[in-house]
RNA sequence: GCGCCAGUAGCUCAGCCGGAUAGAGCAGCUGACUUCUAAUCAGCAGGCCGCAGGUUCAAGUCCUGCCUGGCGUGCCA
């Protein structure tokens, strides 16, 4: 196998031994910085600052470290030449033989290519959109939604078993409102006085739900206290949650209530675990969290004076629970605007004497909407009020999964509705599904002209390392970098990213070279399997985003 | 006030563990459909990388300060 996993470590291995054998020094292949896929072609095949990185220690200037490493490397057979440039760059030219292996581990892995097993055994939980149950998903759900489960796609790439978790609130103040709003809404319907809650939700599925309730029950709930509807209410809109996410193509393997952690008692062991601990102390009634001791500007409440749990108790309750049952890797994706609740969360764990550096949280940046000029607003307490649903309807889940990733989390965005609803070229969406589509057309072509080749044939494969061709095989051979990368990095637009740069070569590359030539039969065999090997790697890619390869645009 | 995140081309954004001449898409301007799909391609133009110091052989990238923007900062959830 000639993954671009194993031509890395032969090659930093080759440079582990050269600095291992003058200098005495334990050199490992971690001390040297992985290969990249340069920006030009023209910079070889990989990349890499090895030589400038490890100068100091070899007490030695970089070029002629460089011209060392560069003898090293080309006694490899994966490598034809290296080529020294600037400061000491080190541009590796891959091997002939190499560009043939790479064609043919993609066209034999097939949907495979790109998948490892680097982490395999592992175990990753990944807890995502998490809202309550008290109104339908809007769009300030969809980001967290979609980069929390693209990132579980990449990981489930890269070997891990990955288990998706969604954790909502169906206890407390905000679900008794929910209850109220309903009930309110219920006696309004057989013309009853009813008193609907100062701050009560106030959209119209509020009232649907009550309609619902009538149509299934008629009058025979009017009787029941809050707690009956506000049951009721939250089990049809997670229902509604659920199905808004499976048009996102989004399902889940577990959920955890704040109500369960109750019922087993998780909350209460937790708070006396804090006390256990000195991690809490009592003042004017209250339960409160030494967070200042982690660097928190004030300590915080847990219990208020009523005996009641404020919401950070139960969350640190279920953070505790997660971090015991072995996982690996655990993933919190989260509004940026909670960030200062994950911190407390952590705080309290840490309090606990708990290790927490398998937690990572991803706090997605807020997205604002426009329309053209127009700027749009989708806040949940004011009027107008986007839902998922509607976005999804409108611009369709592939797009809409796109544009969510396409961008790093880390930073605020704008969501241009317009540009979305595009079907031409400013869209980048097409622009990757087009590649698909191109070789697809162009694998028909070849059927109705009667052209076929397998990658076992006795070809002629010496186009392979023309400009071009080598250009587009380069690029597919990094693709599983690229998957890993993302996946460990928890990054999903590194994907993006490489998609659109590889898409961009392979137009490029259609538009200047005819892949399928009768009259030069002996390069279309091999070109036409390397156009089956785009649109490979491509239906695989978009597989991970969850974005549809069409066969025809 | 304090905390988190950001500030890169007219717009939306990439930029890897600090490395080569700072990139892409859109918008603008020139060109290319008798061909395997022009939802494409080739090219032009567009930058004190917020500002000022510092570290380094090397800074958009790291450190400090400041400016600007978003979001937090409840005995609300």
């Amino acid at each position: 196998m000639y993954t671009i996993f194993s031509i890395r470590k032969t090659l930093l291995g080759l440079l582990a031994n050269t600095c291992n054998s003058p200098t005495g020094e334990e050199f490992t292949i971690e001390a040297f910085p992985p290969f990249a896929l340069p920006r030009e072609s023209a910079r070889g095949d990989l990349s890499s600052n090895a030589a400038m990185m490890t100068a100091k220690r070899l007490r030695r200037p970089p070029k002629e470290v460089a011209q060392i490493f560069r003898d090293a490397l080309e006694t490899s057979e994966l490598v034809d030449h290296v080529e020294i440039a600037g400061p000491g760059f080190l541009n590796i030219f891959l091997s002939d033989l190499v560009l043939k292996k790479i064609l043919e581990e993609i066209l034999t892995e097939l949907g495979g290519y790109g998948r490892s097993t680097v982490h395999s055994g592992k175990r990753a939980l990944v807890e995502f959109v998490s809202a309550n149950p008290t109104g339908p998903l809007h769009v300030g759900h969809i980001r967290g939604a979609v980069v929390g489960d693209t990132v579980a796609e990449l990981m489930a790439a890269v070997g891990y078993e990955v288990q998706r978790e969604y954790y909502y609130n169906d206890a407390g103040a905000q679900m008794r409102n929910l209850g109220l709003s309903v009930q309110a809404r219920y006696r309004e319907l057989y013309g009853l006085p009813f008193t609907f809650p100062e701050d009560g939700y106030k959209g119209t599925y509020i009232v649907e739900i009550a309609e619902e309730i009538r149509r299934e029950h008629g009058d025979s709930r009017l009787e029941e206290g809050w707690e009956w509807f506000t049951e009721y209410a939250a089990e049809r809109l997670m229902k509604r949650i659920s199905e808004d996410l499976a048009a996102l193509r989004i399902s889940f393997d577990s959920f955890v209530s704040e109500k369960s952690l109750y019922d087993s008692g998780e909350v209460k062991s937790t708070l006396l675990d804090l006390a256990a601990k000195h991690a809490t102390y009592e003042k004017d009634n209250a339960v409160w969290l030494r967070s200042t001791l982690k660097g928190d500007d004030k300590d915080r409440v847990l219990v208020k004076s009523d005996g009641e749990p404020t919401y950070v108790t139960p969350d640190i309750a279920y953070h505790r629970f997660k971090l015991r049952r072995g996982f690996d890797r655990l993933v919190n994706v989260m509004g940026h605007d909670h960030h200062s609740q994950a911190e407390r969360v952590k705080y309290a764990l840490e309090l606990l004497g708990l290790e927490t550096s398998s937690l990572h949280y991803l706090l997605t940046q807020m997205v604002s909407l426009k329309a053209g000029d127009r700027l749009m607003k989708f806040s949940k307490r004011e009027g107008e009020l986007i839902t998922m649903r509607e976005m999804i309807e409108d611009v369709s889940a592939d797009v809409t999964r796109y544009f969510f990733i396409q961008r790093s989390y880390t930073a605020q965005m704008t969501f241009d509705w317009e540009l979305a609803k595009s079907r031409s070229m400013d869209n980048p969406v097409y622009y990757l599904q087009y590649v698909h589509a191109r070789a697809c057309s162009i694998a028909a072509k070849a059927v109705e002209k009667g052209i076929s080749a397998e990658i076992g044939e006795d070809l002629d494969w010496s186009i392979l390392a023309f400009p071009r061709e080598r250009e587009l095989l380069i690029k597919l051979a990094h693709y599983p970098a690229v998957i890993l990368d993302a996946a460990d990095r928890l990054e999903p637009h590194l994907l993006t990213n490489y998609l659109e740069d590889l898409a961009k070569t392979f137009h490029a590359y259609y538009q200047a070279q005819r892949v399928l030539n009768e009259s030069d039969p002996r390069g279309s065999k091999p070109r036409f399997l390397l156009v089956r090997a785009v649109r490979q790697v491509m239906e695989n890619a978009l597989g991970i985003l969850k974005v549809t390869a069409p066969e025809k645009m």
